[in-house]
DNA sequence: TCCACTATCACTTTTGAAGCGC
DNA sequence: AGCGCTTCAAAAGTGATAGTGG
């Protein structure tokens, strides 16, 4: 997005101004990671790993390499349509260590898991929220310097996407997007160092598909691939500014009205605790049967068999649920 | 006829006010 | 009066589904 063609009023206008001309940092000082850091002791693990750069390489490959192997089924498409490996080149299990800033990508495993099976985002008028929704940590910055976390959300193709024979097609050329205003972190401006004390979270942000939609909210095409992006800008003292950019793969998503794929479905289903409510269908649904036998229109028995028949539903995959463990919400 | 989109439903979790005891 | 804890209702969030309209 080229920030300087933003029309927006007040004093974030001039700050995205300044933005626009902010002075990059190289790129060989950019890392993320997406080890998860679901938990205390994981986090701690993962902070002690970034001092020591070949076991945190160990583990982004090691984890690369069970992810792929577990699973054959990971792909994603060029715009070709032709596949390629999704984690046999990320960008997210990155090489610079030494003197590199860190976001380290929180429920990295989870959202691989959406990954592989084409991660799909629910919009709607009033605006959606994400789930999984961004959370990292971040490290590697200047203690004392002052900092301002910015979301935004930027295509991650030029085609709209279909989905055929269980999986998402490029099927044309994308409408042109929307303007969205990139999102500055509640809490920001802060120093480095408390910003390096705890997570960072961006899950009230919201998805729309209705233009013109308030602060947070992120208005996109349905049928078109996106990814989130992280800048990290820096409040430099001769008042300007110095920027690092972390477009993240792994959080690449295609917008729907409606879900396409069943199998992210059940994994929504399955790590969403708002989702609750669906994980059990039999009872749900003998309420709803129960309620429709009750109208004189409809006496027709529906037993336990026909009804895990007609539901999405599978009984929870243990290791999907496992991705929940150590959730704030679990 | 197809399919993207919307409104509404039942369900769970979160939130915040009220009440209570110390 | 102030604090901490519990309770409970309202609000918010979820996917499913039937209906609508282009």
């Amino acid at each position: 997005m080229d920030l300087r063609k933003l029309q927006v009023g007040g004093p974030f206008a001039e700050y995205l101004m300044k933005l626009a001309t902010h002075k990059p940092l190289t790129r060989d000082r950019v890392c993320v990671s997406t080890i998860s850091t679901t938990s205390p002791e994981s986090s701690d693990k993962s902070s002690s790993d970034m001092e020591t750069p070949s076991s945190y390489l160990d583990v982004c490959q090691a984890y690369a390499q069970s992810s792929s192997s577990g699973n054959s089924g990971r792909h994603s498409y060029e715009e070709d349509g032709s596949e390629k490996s999704v984690l046999g080149e990320t960008d997210d299990c990155i090489q610079q260590i030494n003197g590199a800033i860190v976001l380290s990508l929180v429920e990295a495993k989870l959202w691989y898991r959406f990954l592989e099976l084409g991660t799909e985002m629910i919009i709607n008028k009033t605006g959606r929220r994400m789930f999984p929704y961004l959370e990292f940590s971040l490290r590697g910055v200047d203690p004392v310097g002052l900092y301002d976390v910015i979301f935004d959300i930027i295509p991650a193709s030029g085609k709209c996407f279909k989905f055929l024979n269980n999986r998402w097609m490029p099927i044309g050329k994308k409408e042109d997007e929307f303007k969205n205003h990139p999102f500055k972190h509640p809490d920001s401006p802060q120093v480095g160092a408390a910003w390096m004390m705890r997570k960072i979270s961006f899950d009230k942000v919201r998805l729309s598909n209705k233009p013109g939609t308030g602060a947070g909210i992120f208005t996109l095409h349905t049928l078109q691939k996106y990814l989130v992006r992280i800048s990290i800008v820096k409040h430099e003292r001769d008042d300007e500014l110095s920027v690092v950019e972390f477009p993240i793969r792994a959080t690449t998503f295609i917008a729907v009205t409606a879900y396409n794929n069943r199998d992210v479905t059940k994994l929504k289903i399955n790590s969403n605790p708002y989702s609750k409510g669906f994980r059990f269908p039999i009872k749900r649904m003998r309420n709803q049967s129960v309620e429709k036998r009750n109208t004189p229109s409809d006496r027709t028995f529906v037993n336990d068999e026909e009804l895990k028949k007609r539901s999405v539903f599978c009984p929870i995959d243990h290791d999907a649920s496992g991705f929940s463990e150590g959730r704030k919400f679990s």
